[in-house]
DNA sequence: TACCAGGAGAAAA
DNA sequence: TTTTCTCATGGT
């Protein structure tokens, strides 16, 4: 990834929409739980189910665990795969409280903080990397559905790389920065909402000479127009 | 109606 | 080792 090219993509999103104030939560133990529970799945779910969780119990690993396991997945229901999240909740607050919690796992360097998080059934890199940029404020990049589609017709990636060359990519390009790895996935995000989900099978926005079918507009079009001007 | 969403893990090839 | 399938509600 050129890393000047990676600079002036974040630079057209930020300048296109602005901060985003990620992650949507009031506590590092909530980040961790909607990264779990946004696996897949809308972030509005996600908030649906996290206001019937804390409208039946405290949002605390103890307490989580303390609830029967069938009362888990119907509070956590409009989050969808409601029977595989709640056991991967569960087994997310053994490994949170084995870890010594927010303190025990904190004082652990990032590697084996990492190595600690993915080794947690129902973990997987983008959801560890989630807890560890937005819970632990670690510099790791976040990689993401959005982030492959979005770079992909950029032309700065294949599309086939895996997951942790991605990741590398982006590390090296933009170096440890916690606040801008924040920023810039969180961006990304909203950028591959506003066009991509809408015309997934064109390139709308994001190759040079435009969309086929016609479908720039808004803050996609001015991305757009900030990077191949 | 059909498709997709801030993935992960198991099963099959 | 790589690809495919499964999990599921809610919005567009």
């Amino acid at each position: 990834m050129n890393p000047e090219r990676c600079r002036a993509v974040y630079a057209a999103l930020e300048a296109a929409y602005g901060p985003q104030g990620w992650w949507p939560a009031q506590t590092p133990f909530e980040v961790m739980v909607g990264a779990v529970l946004t696996q897949n799945t809308a972030w509005t779910n996600v908030e649906r189910a996290l206001a019937r969780l804390t409208g039946r119990i405290a949002l605390t690993a103890e307490a989580i665990l303390a609830l029967d396991e069938a009362d888990l997945a119907d509070a956590l229901r409009p989050s969808g795969y409601f029977n595989i999240k709640a056991r991967r909740l569960r087994s997310f607050c053994e490994g949170f409280l084995a870890g010594g919690g927010l303190p025990g796992l904190g004082a652990l360097d990032t590697a084996p903080l990492r190595q600690h998080l993915l080794a947690i059934p129902g973990v997987g890199p983008e959801t560890a990397d989630d807890m560890l940029l937005y819970a632990f404020a670690r510099p790791v990049f976040v990689v993401d559905a959005y982030t492959r589609r979005v770079f992909t017709r950029l032309r700065l990636l294949r599309g086939d790389e895996g997951y942790e060359t991605i990741r590398a990519a982006f590390e090296t390009a933009l170096g440890a920065d916690v606040p801008l790895f924040n920023a810039y996935h969180a961006l990304i995000v909203r950028h591959g909402k506003e066009v991509c989900r809408k015309h997934p099978r064109c390139d709308c926005c994001c190759l040079r000479g435009g969309c086929p079918a016609g479908h720039e507009q808004g803050a996609a079009l001015r991305v757009k127009a900030s990077l191949h001007s």
